[in-house]
This record gives C-alpha cells, structure tokens and sequence, in this order.
DNA sequence: TCTTGTAATGTGTTATAACATATATCATAA
DNA sequence: TTATGATATATGTTATAACACATTACAAGA
C-alpha cells in the first residue's frame, strides 16, 4: 500500500440541493425575514432559488414535519403564526426536554466539555456588551446545546432543536431590545456553577429560569407589538 | 338557494399516494414485519406498492425525519436496530412528555371525556381477557392518547406519538408473552382514579409507572432473545 | 346590477427520464 | 490464486411534463 495515504481524508461531499433550500428556508424563518401566516408555495420558493420542484416540495415538507412551517391537510404549507399559546405550550416542552437533558448531561459531562462550556459563556458576556446579536444567538444556541449533547441522548437533543427552531422564528424580534440580559447573564452564570458541582437540579432549575426569561420577553414583546386578537 | 343541502357533508378526500405508502411502511414497521437494520430503498419500496418514485421517497423521508426510520448521510434509509440504549433514552424522554400530558390534562379535561376513558379501559381488560393482542395495542393507544389531547397541547402529542412510533416498533415482540398485565391493569386503573380525581401528580406517577413496566419488559426481551452486541 | 357559467391561471401530486455516484460482477493479467 | 481494472447494475438526486383540483377572472345573460 502507497505510503501517506493513511493522512488524507474522506472528501466532503456537497449538500443535496434538498438540502441547501432547507438551510436557506430555515434560516429565511428563524430570522424573521418571513411575515406570519405568509404562504410558501412549491413553485415561489423553487423559482426562487432556481431550483425545481422537487428539492423544494421536500425542504418545504421536511420543515413542515419539524414544526418549523405549517403544513395544511390540503398541502399547501404557511409560515407559523405566533401566539401566546404556542409560546406558552413550547415553554413548558422546554422546560421539560432540556430538564431532562440537563440532569442526564452532569452525569456524563467532562471536564473539558464544560472548560469550553464556560468559555462560550464567556464570549458571550463579551458579545453582549458589543451588541452584537446575531452573533450573540449563535453563541447561546452553542452554550445551551454543548450542554444538552453532553447527555448523549440523539433524540432529546433532536427534539430540543425542534423547539427551538420553532420559536427561532421570533428570537430576532426579541433580542435587539433585550432589556433583561443581566438577568440572562445571571441565569448563565448559576448555570455554569450548577455544571461544574455536577448538580443535575440546580442546572435544571438554572436553565428553567433562562427558558421562562426568554419566555416572558418574547409574550410581553408580543403583547405590545401585536394587539390583533 | 336550494332547501336540504345544508345536510350534505363535504366529501372526504382520498389520502394522497405518500400518504398512503407512509401509512403501510409506519404500520409494517410498528408491527415487525421488516427485519432489524434492513435497508428500505426508494425503488424496493416503489416497486411493492406500485408507485413511482416520488410518493416513495416522500414517505420514506417522513418517517425517518419522525425517527421512525434511520436516515443515515448519505440518503439510504434502515429499519432502525434495536437497542437498549435507545429504549432507555426513548423511556427518559416519554416520562417528561407524557408527566407534562397529564398534568396539563388534568387541569382541561372534561367529564365526558374521562367517562370514555373509562370506558376504554374496561375494553382494554375484556379485550385482554380474550388475548386479542393487536386490538388491545390499538386500545391502548386510544387509552392514552384520549388523555394527552385532553392536554390541548398540540406539538406535545406529536411528539409522544412520535416516541410511540420509534418504539411501536417492538411492542409486538413482548405482548404475546406480556405476563405483566395484571401490573398493566392495575397501572391503568390508578390513572383512571387519577383522572378522576384530577390529580396531575398522581397521574403523572400512575403514567411513569406504565411506561417503565413496558420499558422493563421490552428491555428484558431483548436481553433474552437477541444477545448479540 | 347581480348572478351564473366558462375560461384561464395557480397549485399540489405523480410519473418518467436523465444524471452522477456507489456497489457488485466478472474477465483479464500477474 | 490473487489483484486489478472494466463493465454492469443499483441507488439517490433532480428536472420536466402531465394530471387533477381549486381559485380567480371575466364575460354573457337575467
């Protein structure tokens, strides 16, 4: 066998074009550049993005079957609207997946892991203070998750990521006139401390006090935004 | 305008072809019928139901993007494996999602509504009696779903169901030999009085006993009949 | 003006063909 | 026999066309 052969690696295959219009889809939605309740039809999002119909109809359907688009019993898929009921019944799945996840995560979590865990928090205490929100979204969204994949469980963590591409949609209308970072700041705090004494219901308390947080900032947002009933 | 149609219902529409084909493979798999880590291509699939590609692959990636199926990276799609790993996290998971079901059933549920309930687990134990296995899975199902819509938490019971999906798959390997349904039965009428009551903790306590008694005995099978690993 | 029927358009659904890649088969040469 | 390379087959991906149904636009008639 050819000597150096062993140091090259696999080539990186291109996403299926499938799967670039989901990526394109679901960051469309999570950022917010969508109305609510707007129509995406098969043949606007392919012409769109130069595609044909069919890596469009299966991105648009993918989507629909996580949650992140509406899909109708005649097929015709929508942006989701949003409502406090929604808000309020995904708070409270939250609460409960990323509980679980949190108490399963101390168990299995390393050292390393949770070095890295902090310096995330780190960057984003500094991120914070430059405002830079997007980069701020990411960064929480790498904080909370390298979390939850410490817990080893694929299909908790899949599901988690459905809820939170679920309310994704709506983070951005949020985040530029987040009044309550400090508060946020705390939450982090208590949890890195809860993760580092391994204590699986103090982060799972810690991380319930961040997800209701966001929660009541995206229904007062809401409220005051949207008084159509 | 014309006397007597207002008596007229809408016509039901047929289901579309990926709607029916995701419908055979969900129920083929829930009942055993494929082989463990057995490769479902879109034109095997297309081929034993008569249709093209399109409905096919749809449903195929349906499936997979609910975990019913794997999807591995590179498109192909398996009959998922068997593990106790994924039961143990797949139980985790069931008893944060279902405990949430009822206690927010508890509080919205209607007297009619339990009456029902009541009624299905009276089924359930004749059905039980007369060992009509695959009516009584059927029962079940209707048993507590009746409870977790009562939730009106919509995404909530997609995901249980998807959770009973991903294991449904091996409920037909323990109910033939389910020695444990006097346990079963006595589950069930704790949750009834729980109902009754309307007591969301003793429901919620009543519905994680259940689920670990078909965990054990779906893990204790495994570990009897398949000990390779 | 209002209603009604027809045409035009839009949309989801499905089948088919073509393409690129992966896998398997097999013959040839060492 | 074994290894190599070419051929054939299988498979996922994508584009396109055709179909059925729904909606809309519009014109003809009451």
């Amino acid at each position: 066998m050819s000597a150096a052969l062993e140091n090259l690696s696999p080539l990186a295959r291109p996403d299926t074009l499938a799967q670039r219009v989901r990526t394109q889809l679901k960051e469309a939605v999570m950022a917010g550049r969508f109305s609510p309740g707007q129509r995406l039809t098969i043949r606007s999002v392919a012409g769109a993005l130069a595609v044909s119909l069919t890596p469009a109809r299966e991105a648009l359907y993918n989507l629909a079957s996580e949650g992140v688009l509406d899909l109708r019993s005649d097929g015709s898929v929508y942006v989701p609207e949003l409502t406090e009921e929604r808000i309020i019944e995904l708070t409270k799945i939250r609460v409960a997946l990323e509980g679980l996840a949190s108490r399963e995560a101390v168990q299995r979590i390393t050292d390393s892991e949770i070095t890295k865990i902090v310096a995330l928090n780190e960057a984003i205490i500094k991120t914070d203070a430059e405002q830079e929100y997007s980069e701020l979204i990411s960064l929480n969204w790498q904080f909370h998750f390298s979390i939850y994949r410490a817990s080893q469980m694929d299909h908790l963590v899949r599901m988690i990521e459905s809820c939170w591409m679920m309310t994704g949609s709506y983070l951005n209308v949020i985040y530029p006139k987040f009044g309550e970072v400090k508060e946020g700041i705390s939450n982090h705090l208590q949890i890195v401390r809860a993760l580092e004494q391994r204590d699986g219901e103090r982060l799972a308390s810690a991380i319930n006090m961040d997800i209701n947080l966001s929660a009541d900032a995206l229904l007062s947002a809401i409220r005051h935004q949207a008084p159509s009933g």
